[in-house]
DNA sequence: GTCTATATACAGATAGAC
DNA sequence: GTCTATCTGTATATAGAC
């Protein structure tokens, strides 16, 4: 059954789909009402500019991470969180391959603009990789938490814009094993560094608060 | 004195800075005209369409990275070839802090689109990924170098992603920080490694070869 | 080779009937 | 709330004088 809001809700998912295929400057409002079966003129009764449309669809997509982060925060483990977020970055390959990562292609885009898109787009990368921060801490990294969060996601934006670029999945298969790899040996090399197990342990309950306070709202 | 393509050179060059800086899609004719200091209508002249300019100027860009990798390939060292790469995507941090990797966003941005202009723009990343592949092979990496290749080159790349979109260029330090220390530690490793240090003097014998086959031309 | 004037197309945005 | 018709600006591209 339609509501009210329905036309809304198609339109700004209408123009997200459009926007990661062909970036934000070359998808019309044109084509976003024909993709959203609205006409054109109506358009404008719900938004009233197409900034206005690309500030709805980039808070949408800010939304959805919120969802999946909390989600993946119900690991008990932090590794297994980090692990999810990477295995995530696999799914629907075929399309990552075609038009790139979502986010990384806002970034890109609209970080030259300026503007509330611009920064709207960075604050999606910017949750991202202040949430994989607090998965290392947990993990017992100190210092080293925003270092490995920086490698981390950096690297998966490295492995998309090349997947993109040749259009080849494999690419990304491959870089995301190696993500793996990288992954099991900073943590078990843990054991033999500095840091106790016992205090990953610790670690492992801290995580019980930030369920609560993080998890689906 | 100004020669005959005078005007050809100087409206490539504005098309390639404010590609950069705006975009493919988002710069137009007039701005580069201007920027050139060349009438608009005398702009079709030169270029018979926007898509030839976008064109001249990738191509513009691989005949710099030609000469630039054949000019790292006059080290003896095939690692100190590799370290030249990544200094240079040091340079000018402001400016790809402000507006990206002028590849990286080519690829980025035209590889959606499809077309002559993407296919370019791959080229662009495939000849960097090829050459750094090259290097690792003559550093005694056999089965490794591409897999090497591509961690490099996708680490670089996400290194400005994250550069542009925090407008920040101590990431970029910080990421090649890791990027220096990682080179060290392959290739240090090598030496406990099955692959001989004999086996390195004979690549970098071989490296000869290559400085007569792809030096400047 | 050069440059002004202009054609053509289409984008974002609005007016106003229903 | 919905939709047609349209305004306005501007981008690519062309015509044709010089």
């Amino acid at each position: 059954m339609p509501r009210k809001t329905d036309k809304r809700v198609r339109l700004i998912e209408a123009a997200k789909a459009l926007i990661h295929k062909q970036g934000f400057n070359l998808t019309t409002l044109a084509d976003i009402a024909q993709e959203a079966d609205v006409p054109l003129g109506n358009v404008y009764y719900y938004f009233k500019t197409k900034e206005a449309i690309g500030i709805a669809v980039i808070e949408k997509r800010g939304q959805e991470w919120t969802e999946r982060l909390a989600s993946w925060s119900q690991h008990a483990d932090p590794l297994m969180r980090i692990m999810a977020l990477l295995q995530y970055s696999l799914d629907e390959l075929d399309e990552t391959a075609r038009y790139g990562c979502p986010v990384g292609g806002l970034c890109q885009e609209l970080g030259k603009q300026g503007g509330p898109l611009s920064d709207l787009a960075a604050k999606l990368l910017h949750d991202m990789l202040k949430w994989t921060e607090v998965q290392f801490e947990k993990l017992g990294f100190s210092e080293k938490a925003s270092s490995h969060a920086l490698d981390f996601i950096s690297s998966i934006q490295g492995m998309f814009l090349l997947t993109h670029t040749f259009k080849d999945p494999k690419i990304a298969e491959k870089q995301a094993e190696h993500l793996h790899a990288w992954l099991e040996a900073i943590t078990s090399r843990k054991a033999e560094a500095p840091v106790r197990v016992v205090e990953v342990r610790e670690a492992l309950e801290v995580v019980e608060d930030f369920e609560e306070e993080e998890a689906f709202a």
